[in-house]
DNA sequence: CGTACTTTTGAATCGCATCAAATCTGGTGG
DNA sequence: CCACCAGATTTGATGCGATTCAAAAGTACG
C-alpha cells in the first residue's frame, strides 16, 4: 500500500508543522491526513484541482518534464503549502511527488477558498505564505541566472542557509537538479571549491569561508 | 528633470491599466501618480518600503547586481503591480528602475494594507495577482532550468506569447539577460533557428513553426 | 546478500561566455 | 539637413566549463 488515512491529532500535526496551527477550526474538520511513502504521486497535470495539500514532516515536490525527458523541480516543499497558485486554478499545471516518507495534510479548496473570506487571521497568514514563496522564488531564478556552478552553490548556501551554513536536506543528486546542474558538474565543482578552501563540506553540512 | 507628479485622471488610468479599477476609493484619494523617463530609479535595495507601485504605462524592472556586476532581472512589469513582496518586508531587497518613459501610480503601504483588510474584493485581486506572480515566475524558473538557448527561447514565446506568437515589448539584448543569456548567443541561436525553420522572425514578431 | 540508487572519477564533446570589432539605428544638437 | 554619439545589432575567433556518456565504488534497504 502507497497511501493511507489516518486520523487526525492536532497539536501534534501543530508542533510538526506551525502553519498547520494557522487553520481555522472550521477548516480543520475537514482536513484529511495522508500518509505517503517516497514516490507517490498526489497529483497530476490536469487533474482537477480538489484540494490544498500542507505538507506536515517529509517532503513533496512539484515537477515537470522539460521535452528532452529531464526532470524540473519547480517547487520542494518541506513543511508548509505546496503548490499555493493552484487555489485559483481548475486543474494541475504540473505533478506532485513525495520524495521521502511524507505526512500531508489535505483541505477542500471550496472549504478553503471560505475560509480566507471570513478569518482575517489566516487571510493574513496565507498572504505571507505567498509573498514568502515569492521571494523564494525570485532567489531561485536570481540563482539560475548565474552561469557558474560554484556561483550558484554559494548563492544556495547564502540565501537557503543561516549565516553561510546550510544543512542539506535532499541528496546532492536532486540537489544538482534544483541548481540546474548535472549531478557530476555538482560534485566536482564541490570538491574543487573544498580543495580552495572556498567551501567547507561535511557530510550534509556546508559553510562557505 | 527626470520624474514629475502630475494630477490623477482616474479613468484614463484604468483604462490605461485595469487593475487599477480595483482599488477602492479610500486607497485611491492617497494615490499618486508619478511620470517618469527611462533610466529613473524608483528604489534602492535597503530603502524602507513607503509605497507600493502600481506601473500604468510603460516598464519598471526589479534588478539586482551580481557579484561578476552582470545585471540579474528579477521582475519585469509593463502595467500592473511591481515588487508585490515588498509589501510585507521594511526595507527593499532589490532596486528597481524605469526602462522607458514610464506612468506609475503610488500607493502608501499603510493605507495599501488597510485597503486590504477592509475590501474583499480588493483583498480577492490582490491575491489573484500573487498567485499569478507566483506562476510567472514558476515559468521564469523552469524555462531557466533549460540548458540550451533556442529551448529557452521556444519556451519564453510558447508561455508568454499567445499560440506560439509573441510580440517582443523589449530589445534583444535585455530579452537575452531575460533569458540568462548573453545577447550574442541570443543573436546567433535566433538565426540558426530562423534558418532551420524552427522559428519564423519578423520585426518584434516572434512565431515558432 | 542482492538490488537500486547515490556518489565518484574519467574522457570527450559541445555550447555558451567572452573579447573584439564592424555595422546599424535612433536621437541630439549644431 | 548633416554630423555625431550612444546604444543595439551583428559577425568572428577563442577558451572554458558544463553536459554527456561510461563505469566503478559506495551505501541503504528489504
Amino acid at each position: 500500500m502507497q497511501s493511507a488515512i489516518e486520523p487526525l491529532d492536532w497539536p501534534s500535526l501543530i508542533e510538526a508543522q506551525p502553519a498547520a496551527g494557522l487553520i481555522p477550526i472550521g477548516l480543520r474538520q475537514q482536513a484529511k491526513r495522508l500518509d505517503a511513502q517516497a514516490r507517490v504521486p498526489l497529483f497530476r497535470i490536469g487533474d482537477p484541482v480538489r484540494c490544498v495539500y500542507l505538507v506536515v514532516s517529509g517532503e513533496a515536490r512539484l515537477i515537470r518534464l522539460a521535452r528532452n525527458g529531464s526532470e524540473v523541480i519547480l517547487q520542494r516543499s518541506r513543511g508548509g503549502f505546496l503548490a499555493e497558485a493552484s487555489l485559483e486554478a481548475r486543474s494541475y499545471h504540473c505533478d506532485a511527488i513525495t520524495t521521502e516518507p511524507t505526512t500531508i495534510l489535505t483541505l477542500p479548496v471550496a472549504a478553503f477558498r471560505a475560509a480566507l473570506e471570513e478569518d482575517p487571521i489566516f487571510r493574513s497568514a496565507w498572504q505571507s505564505q505567498l509573498t514568502k514563496e515569492i521571494r523564494k522564488l525570485r532567489a531561485q531564478c536570481e540563482r539560475l541566472s548565474l552561469n557558474s556552478a560554484a556561483d550558484r552553490i554559494s548563492h544556495y548556501i547564502e540565501s537557503e542557509g543561516a549565516d553561510g551554513i546550510l544543512t542539506l536536506h535532499q541528496s546532492r543528486k536532486s540537489w544538482a537538479a534544483e541548481l540546474g546542474l548535472s549531478h557530476e558538474a555538482l560534485y566536482r565543482t564541490l570538491r574543487r571549491m573544498q580543495s580552495e578552501g572556498v567551501l567547507d563540506v561535511d557530510g550534509v553540512r556546508l559553510a562557505t569561508k
